[in-house]
DNA sequence: GCATAGTCTGAGAGCGCTTCCACTCGCGCC
DNA sequence: GGCGCGAGTGGAAGCGCTCTCAGACTATGC
């Protein structure tokens, strides 16, 4: 917003700062340059003209402007609120947000981010207070976040991540945790495993507690006793190591981990005790990163795609912006059992 | 930019959506509700009769708007031109990141992402086409990136990290890498060590390469040949161990690592020889990850602030879009030789 | 009592764009 | 030959705010 020099690249001729400079320039009204620019029927001569003095002058047109004019901005906001330990630990987030950014940048889109877990209040106000958004993207871990429920009864057109909603007005984009958790979950009973014990992830997220009911619906199913074998984590490794030793304790002869971060500290703890994954103790994960297929031996997990999630949240978003309807985006992703020689030790699959 | 419904929070009165809607609620112009919102000199007894409304119809001001009339928009740019495998790979760019959003949320400053490598041409058009943008923080890790050429060249006041410039105009943030590598060479020399390896970065990117001179500085001061001491990484840990493989072989009994990634593969090549560190071979790293202090043995490395480099350059950003003069901002920010036992076995000083 | 200074306020001119409306053509039609 | 029509264009009214300017009014000094 601060002239340092006038510009340096491309052969210019004149300033060329506003519609009415490229109108002077070419001979036409303001409103003629302006359907050029965004599409109006123009006749084909004309448009090349004034084309040639946009290129010309690199002329960029004024975005504040044009929101003020339009009601439109082509950003769009992107809300993490989230623990920054979290954010940043764990891959998910940062996969996210590049499956995020990417699809934005490829429409032309721009974004503004929030990240962190200030106050609700705080969080709002910095959104809201960006009155020009035109939407925004929200993921949030914890059940009942309040930063979800306050965008989501504001005026701001909202797409969530990973926060599957009651709510038949929301939009938004998630995977079935709860069924890819029952089938992981009966993966390891199907290999003769009975006592399954589950290491959850931070209770009172999300993610942590869907798949602590997508296990418990495939151990009822299977007639299991379930009882002293859920050990809670908090997605950390270390919990992992922590959790495990508690459910080995409790003889346990397989162990499914809310997460892969979890698994792997599980099978530190197991090995630490001498006993044999997965002849032992089958494990299961969650996530499929990128380690998950290193560690020996290989892990058995869910594999989900999370740039695909922060994509199709972005599609979404742009899509419900699009349609004058704002008919609600609920988009359930699928995902895939990935089955690695920590629960089928003779036989890999992958 | 869409209303759904009116606004749900605070018993309201009237829509209140415009400075003269305000206005006329309270009884003054729209004039003097601008004064109010923006701090100008208004009766106290005006001012809260006009802030009673605010606060009563929940009011915010329309920030295209806003910006159009005053050519300030409160948002800047953060744009990290990084090979995004390296982005999320790597803590620094996360950390770097999560220190500008503090900052700048702690100063009710919006911003704008573009992260990635996309070409320049399409990055530049992205970022300069957001004209509204009050300034940008760049980030890239190439030497002679064409973005960060481009936008300094731009009419868009700049604030670069760890990209040190010539140019006297270019403000940045960054830390001396030459003489923290000089100073973690030189403590390597002064235990005792004379064939000091060196595992570089990247080659062509600007820690890379400025951690290779402040090695080679410090091994000449001392009178030290280098001749087939050096090997090239690329900060990743897998290339550690193949470069340590490499530098074992020509007899080093010290190795000074670009990063600590690196460090933690060499670390494991050594290992896989059987000698032992820091008897056999010292080892040094840079960064000071978290993790570096829990290696076995703890490794010694140069301690960074990379969060605090991040707030660093967005406070230099808005001190510098406070500044009428624009004098360009320059910081160095210190870095620390963290002692551990991967260099002094016997005499831990952490 | 009047000039002077100081405090507070309102009118109004933009900021640069989009978009509605009306107008001018050139064309084919009855 | 007059009419309707669609394509192309220009005029002009905003979008909601900031900020300069001038005016109104009060307080002060001589």
């Amino acid at each position: 917003m601060v002239s340092k020099e006038p510009s340096r690249e491309s052969g210019e001729e004149g300033p060329a700062r506003t519609l009415d400079d490229l109108a002077a320039l070419s001979g036409v009204s303001r409103a003629t340059v302006s359907r050029v620019l965004n599409g109006g029927t123009v006749a084909e001569d004309t448009r090349r003209r004034v084309l040639d003095v946009v290129t010309r002058t690199n002329f960029r047109p004024n975005a504040a402007a044009r929101t003020l004019a339009s009601g439109r901005s082509g950003v769009v906001g992107v809300v993490m609120h989230i623990d920054p330990h979290l954010l940043f630990q764990d891959p998910y987030f940062s996969q996210l947000l590049q499956g995020i950014t990417d699809y934005l940048a490829e429409q032309g889109a721009g974004m503004m981010l929030w990240l962190g877990n200030r106050t609700k209040e705080e969080t709002l106000d910095h959104v809201l207070g960006m009155s020009f958004l035109d939407g925004v993207v929200v993921s949030a871990n914890t059940l009942d976040d309040p930063v979800v429920d306050g965008l989501l009864s504001s005026s701001l057109s909202t797409v969530l991540i990973g926060h599957r909603r009651a709510d038949r007005t929301a939009s938004y984009v998630d995977i079935d945790n709860e069924q890819a958790s029952d089938a992981i979950t009966t993966h390891l009973i199907s290999i003769g495993r009975s006592r399954v014990g589950h290491i959850t992830g931070s209770r009172g997220t999300v993610a942590g507690e869907d798949r602590v009911i997508g296990y418990l619906r495939a151990m009822r199913r299977a007639g299991l006793n379930t009882d002293g074998l859920i050990a809670d984590g908090d997605f950390n490794r270390s919990s992992g190591v922590a959790a495990a030793a508690e459910l080995l304790d409790r003889g346990v002869d397989a162990i499914f981990c809310a997460n892969d971060a979890t698994a792997a500290g599980a099978l530190e703890a197991i090995r630490g005790r001498g006993l044999r994954v997965p002849d032992d103790v089958a494990l299961a994960g969650f996530d499929d990163l990128e380690f998950a297929a290193h560690l020996d031996p290989p892990l058995t997990t869910v594999r989900q795609g999370v740039r695909q999630q922060g994509a199709e949240a972005a599609r979404a978003l742009l899509q419900l912006l699009g349609d004058p309807g704002r008919s609600p985006r609920r988009v359930l992703l699928p995902t895939e059992l990935v089955i690695r020689q920590s629960s089928v030790g003779g036989v890999p699959r992958e």
